[in-house]
DNA sequence: GTGAAAGCGCTAACAA
DNA sequence: TTGTTAGCGCTTTCAC
């Protein structure tokens, strides 16, 4: 395997002119430049990576912890996420490792030892729905992270986050079937407990009060499944007759069109319209509406953000907040 | 930050004697062993990972490329693969690092910079289904690696792989049909070019011929669409009037069930019965049977391969073929 | 603009 | 059983 010293012989100067020609090639005279270049190519030299991490004291890697997925739930975001995150690193000349924890009921768990081993440079943070011990953690050992995910429980919290804006993305829902006429437009959504369900919540009220439709007993809420999803369309068509229906989640929205189902209506723009959350494959394959989380732009402003946090920047706004679009198909 | 020569100090030894405590703990004295572990304790030390890489020039490190998601397919395995893999290399002390070509269309991209830099020491090959010209790349330079999946257009290629049996899998799915009482069972399957299609498909031409129950005309091939899933069970359904299917995918079983919704008809035990394969995430969401393939003990494998090939064991079986289950839900 | 020297933190080989 | 020496391949510093 081709080394520093190799190429350096091969194109007749020292050790540090090689060094040079790739981080500074400012430094050298075009024709040593060239003629060590070639001598790279020809020799198909690559930095070795451990002894330029020893040297650097930087390893290049993001480490990210990932979460078990939930059977069932229809959602299946970090694939996307996963992808566009490892090839926004890419073009930043960095790599993901990925970790998990042994003990996945500790939210801190495996993030010391990557920190303590100095095999990651930094952390993207993306469990932060159950609020966030990491980012208090990673903040006060002043380890560069970003989080997907804002602290909702804490708003002072100064760190670098994205999000989506869930609000703003069930607004366009709610505009969208309101525009089509609908007016008995109901909620189904999660516990009072959920940060993240009550902002997308407030997207309904805030819209619904500003057309002045109703939204009395217009609402349920209940957990992430399809049978809580199922039940509360099935009581709420029982009630107040709306006409449309918001979710929270696709998984809940999967629960409302079966519910539909039961009762030999159809989910249509000409029917009973139903919007879901996420845009997750099921809702591809299913024809369901449903808002779509902007997951490349976020991987992209995250390791903006991040780079910014490695190189000792501080961003003038590092905490971004996206809107999400509307995937209008069948089932509206 | 701590280091062997701080630890070292720490305990009154050398610092030999602390690696060795790290890597050879036999070697010590019982008290000097316990002595040098309270000091590594008291000091949170944990090894340099780019010192350790540098000196016994490997990295721990697994490289996988993540092949870009196809939207609008159901399946989305790759989550829960990833997943299994993340959880077994852990257990391994290994770990996993992502990359993505440049160049989506080479296969090889990408592998070349990680393995010249020796930035890991192996790799796990998924994008199998397309041929496998990495394996061929990786097997010539003796790169360390285990494919998920066969080499289908070269049986005799010889390198450890893991994959599932499909064929056994929609013989599971047939099995199950026919013992509910349904002797007309169509395959709604993908073109006649892909290995993985024609030895799922021979799974239901065993059984179908094993239990003499027909096949003539109850076949159709095409893309993994959902809309050549419906196509197809339209066709099938005016024809030879089949009433159950089985679906070489769950996209295309997605497209079969909005073909018995177009009819008014349901898909369910009693009425058409529909078989999908992945056990995506829209299966487990809408109530489709599937065939589930075991992602879980197919990481524990390929990792066990892994271990083998990177401690330069030969294996006895370096060729592993694991059975699916069906997974019975609402639409059988 | 180029080269020589030093050392990052670790482990393999050998000496004591 | 423990300690000494050397060096993995690179970059940083400083002299030329």
């Amino acid at each position: 395997m081709a080394t520093l010293a190799t190429v350096a012989a091969a194109a007749g100067v020292s050790r540090q002119t090689v060094s040079n020609a790739l981080n500074s090639p400012e430094l050298l005279r075009p024709d040593t430049l060239e003629r060590v270049q070639r001598a790279i190519e020809r020799l198909g030299y690559t930095p070795n990576r451990a002894a330029r991490n020893l040297r650097t004291r930087t390893s290049h890697l993001v480490g990210l912890r990932l979460e078990p997925a939930v059977e069932g739930s229809a959602s299946g975001l970090m694939d996307r996420f996963l992808h566009s995150l490892v090839e926004s690193t890419r073009e930043a000349g960095l790599h993901v490792l990925l970790f998990t924890p042994e003990d996945v009921n500790n939210p801190l768990d495996g993030y010391d030892a990557l920190l303590r081993s100095a095999a990651v440079d930094a952390f993207v943070v993306t469990d932060t729905y159950r609020g966030n011990p990491q980012a208090a953690w990673l903040e006060a050992r002043q380890v560069p992270f970003v989080a997907f995910g804002r602290p909702w429980e804490d708003p002072q919290a100064c760190f670098p986050w994205v999000d989506v804006d869930g609000r703003a993305g069930v607004r366009l829902a709610v505009d969208h079937l309101a525009d089509k006429g609908h007016e008995r437009i109901a909620w189904v959504g999660w516990q009072k407990s959920s940060y993240i369900g009550e902002d997308r919540r407030n997207g309904w009220l805030d819209r619904m009060h500003e057309r002045e439709l109703p939204t009395t007993r217009l609402s349920a809420r209940g957990e992430d499944t399809i049978e809580f999803g199922r039940r509360a369309a099935h009581a709420l068509l029982e009630g107040e007759h709306p006409t449309a229906f918001v979710c929270v989640s696709d998984t809940v929205a999967m629960g409302v069109l079966q519910a539909l189902v039961d009762l030999g209506r159809r989910a249509a723009a000409d029917d009973v319209a139903v919007v879901g959350f996420d845009d997750s494959l099921a809702a591809q394959v299913t024809g369901l509406t449903s808002v779509r989380q902007p997951l490349e732009e976020i991987a992209v402003q995250i390791v903006r953000l991040l780079e910014d946090r490695l190189a000792m920047r501080t961003s003038d706004e590092q905490n971004i907040i996206l809107t999400p679009e509307l995937r209008v198909r069948d089932t509206s």
